[in-house]
DNA sequence: GATGGTTATATAACGTGTTATATATTTGCT
DNA sequence: AGCAAATATATAACACGTTATATAACCATC
């Protein structure tokens, strides 16, 4: 077995660290999602999350909600009016903006969302990290850990706690 | 100005922003990197750090080594050998597995960074998170407003805290 | 009211992760 | 020995972030 260098180099690979566990509870959650049946991709959904809690926004609000790029933004946002989640249109006093709004489609996901796949998830990341306390580095390393034994689809509020 | 969703949806979105964080953690650690003039990337460090530590190592002891599939070690091992900071050579007891090794060039690469860019690194790192305690969604919003307040370059051990 | 700078979005090119699959070598069984 | 299964690496295709730049609309000033 080889040496996990990333944990092992501490605050020096905290950049690459944290994105390789970002990753992999993306990729958990997706298999949520997919488990459920709905057809997004689990980095979509704060998009749509935004447009639900603030009402219609335009590309370059939707990128600062989310916290990504504008192009990022721009292209997410193609994707789910390709999806149908979504409907774009000029803002009525400045022709460069486009306001993004939910279709009832999109209304629809959010709402059984909220309902089928958030509680879950939450309830999922807070069994694996709800608890932990100290310092940074030692709650990481918990939570690969956690990840290790059980990933999250195993950790939905359904199956009770085995342990 | 507009929320920050991911943020307010808590453990729902830590997936989503584990993954930002450590974007930005890497980025800023890029920056410093360049600074000093070395032509590597953030994320090439670990594989040699990897190899540098335990030795020439397979690709695919890399991809663990490192936390990444087999096909992203054998990329980035790839593009360390046109870089000139490793080798490759077919293991002499099995010719599937090819054993990756540091170049002279390399070493010193690693021998370098040692003194001059990973302290300062781990230094800045530490000013930012290297006092927090408390639960994770905490810890985690006070990393975003600490790199918002000053990045990491700035976190240098050089430059004194005025604060 | 034309012109130059600013702002919003789109597009292109790239980096680096993933999954799926192909290829070559080794291992193990009859 | 010979052949099937397993293993190690490479390659292809894709996801989704980035930076740099193009384009269109707005605004301010002369």
């Amino acid at each position: 077995m080889v040496e996990d260098v990333v944990r092992t180099l501490g605050f020096l690979c905290m950049g690459s660290r944290l994105r390789r566990i970002g990753e992999r509870l993306q990729a958990d959650t997706q298999q949520i999602i997919d488990e459920i049946g709905l057809g997004i991709q689990a980095g979509q959904y704060p998009f749509l999350a935004a447009i639900d809690r603030a009402g219609p926004l335009t590309v370059g609000e939707l990128a600062q909600a989310v916290g990504i790029t504008q192009p990022g933004a721009t292209r997410t946002t193609g994707q789910l009016l390709e999806l149908g989640f979504v409907d774009m249109q000029p803002a009525p006093d400045d022709q460069r903006r486009r306001l993004v709004s939910l279709t009832d489609k999109g209304q629809e996901l959010i709402d059984y969302s909220k309902i089928s796949v958030w509680p879950r998830v939450a309830a999922a990341v807070a069994d694996l990290c709800g608890d932990l306390d100290g310092p940074i580095l030692e709650q990481l390393a918990a939570i690969e850990d956690g990840l290790a034994e059980a990933p999250l689809a195993q950790r939905s509020p359904a199956k009770e706690k085995t342990r």
